[in-house]
DNA sequence: AATGAATGAGGATTCATTCAT
DNA sequence: CATGAATGAATCCTCATTCAT
């Protein structure tokens, strides 16, 4: 009878999730820099706690990133679905990830992380994020939208930059115009 | 002894000059976190003489920065003492100034560094270079190569993420093409 | 309902078995260190019921010693019923008591534990194993079959250190012969 | 001119040497589980330093070991050297030893340590400690002094054993006379 | 009674910075 | 001036024990 494994998870997620959105915030603020005893005292949990829904930093980190992409791949997946002009869709796809992706600037920085191993794990999720803007893409460049030469990598790579603008703006050093950027760039991606 | 002083001070400027291209290594290759020890090794100079020459690691840091930020000032008066076609100077720039920020990519990792008190004893500098810089793209817009709406901090904010984006590459975590983007964006930022 | 006790006992003297199976398991493995969570892992039990069966780690220890005491006290009054010449009984005792203690050499890392305390419930099964061995030696002198100044203590030491060098010999560092070692230290004890 | 590295030297090694010595009182106090930074305070010296000049717990274990074997090897040599009865200098020399292990007897309990990588440096120091134990043994069989199977490696096991005694002793559980123990091991080694 | 999630003190190690020589 | 040894706060992680379910 294993039925047991049921009640208690209540209670147990609900500590992973204040725990994942105080690492959120904590990695915001702070960068990759955050440490586990502050992500801890803001989920008011023990560490111990933290250690054992996630065995290391990195896994914390992982799961963020985890969390990240697959909302990535779904708004991709609602864009798609949504159908409209392509070249709309292209855009509108671009435009409202690079908002969300704002409100966490922060979270950028450790978006592209030291370890590759850090992505062995999150290797599938990122091909469905991969197939899903891929798509996007075809569609955008078959309906004559965009440049033939674009790639899904191109875009990656595009938002990777971005992601990093976000993050110095967000720290208030300099001020950066993430979306004028964008709109620089939808432009570049103009088929002519 | 007026002699003296002057012997000393070329040890010391010796000193000084190795410390700087040995940290420019470190920091180029390990990013922020490389260690003043492993800079003081690598200029074969013991620590304390590092902190002679620089009172804090952040003091290290933003000489690294003022170095950079010297050189693409005058990468970019140079381009404009040259003359020619002003749109060609403006990408020209650009396209040069990308391939010398690639070599020691992970050195932008720290280009735009926490504190803003970094900046302030830079800031002088920095108009230079916004100035150079800003008079490249007057010209160019005049000669109509670029759009009219472009800005000198479009250009610095582009540069910021494109050094991300170098930086993220020379990690290996995952392939991504700069100077495709590059492309992409000097399309964008082309007058219609 | 007079049943439902007797039921449940039943069940609970079985997971104190199966504990204690999987601390002797865990220890002779692991000596000391072994973790809690891994012998509640290994019993199949949570963490709450070994608690409940002992109220700490040392208990649970204290438990295997004492188990560790019977077996030898049994033993060794196995021999004396056994009858048979002194001398030959006192050594085959010794050495049948070797041959079963390297079978979980590593438990010897733990059968001489750092607090008085965990003696203490111990002190009457200690005076049997005594009382119980004391008589093997005290025939086997009676018989001129060993040195007259042998003791209870004695044994106890030799045991002792033999116990060491087999758990020693368990962690594979360096290879010591314990079963040598016996046979010179009983033709030490031998009368002369 | 590379003169410097004499002079701060004789502070380094005064502050290496009160590392080393509160080291062996700590860990002969209370085994391997001494802390560092107990360590560091019995030494008047921060953690930094003992992490300085010992890079691990494992290698500050290690030099402990080292300094025993070397004292062992010493003390086994001088007994070669001083010639006389070879039975007397066998049974001399482990008389002596056990003496001066007794001293620190807890020292005893990571004497062989878990890991095989701590021997690897201590490869040959151990040969030459078995090299003079091993001629001690030699002559002493020569002369008939001893039984004519005895090897090395009983020495050391019984050694091991007898070490284990001594750490047990000291930690006052249980009164052990490693004394007598000795004497009957080396009554055990007589030839007949 | 059983479960396993939560707790948090404790412990090894790092590294920017100071200071005696 | 240079040196590099010393410092110790800071940080990640472990694990015996408690407690809500």
């Amino acid at each position: 009878m294993p039925a047991a494994p049921r009640t208690i998870r209540a209670d147990a997620r609900r500590n992973r999730e204040r725990i994942v959105e105080a690492a959120r915030a904590a990695f915001a603020e702070q960068g990759p820099e955050a440490q586990i005893d502050d992500i801890a005292r803001r989920a008011d949990v023990g560490v111990g706690t933290v250690y054992r829904h996630f065995p290391t930093k990195d896994a914390l980190m992982g799961e963020l990133i985890r969390l990240k992409l697959t909302a990535i791949r779904d708004r991709a997946r609602r864009w798609l679905a949504a159908g409209g002009d392509p070249g709309e869709a292209f855009r509108g796809f671009l435009r409202e990830q690079a908002e969300v992706i704002a409100k966490d600037a922060a979270l950028q920085r450790m978006l592209w992380p030291e370890s590759k191993e850090t992505w062995v794990p999150l290797a599938s999720l990122f091909e469905e994020v991969n197939d899903a803007v891929g798509e996007l893409i075809t569609r955008a460049k078959e309906s004559g939208a965009i440049r033939r030469d674009l790639e899904v990598g191109d875009v990656r790579t595009f938002m990777c930059g971005l992601g990093a603008i976000m993050a110095a703006d967000a720290r208030g050093v300099m001020p950066f115009d993430w979306r004028r950027q964008l709109e620089f760039m939808l432009d570049g991606l103009r088929a002519r």
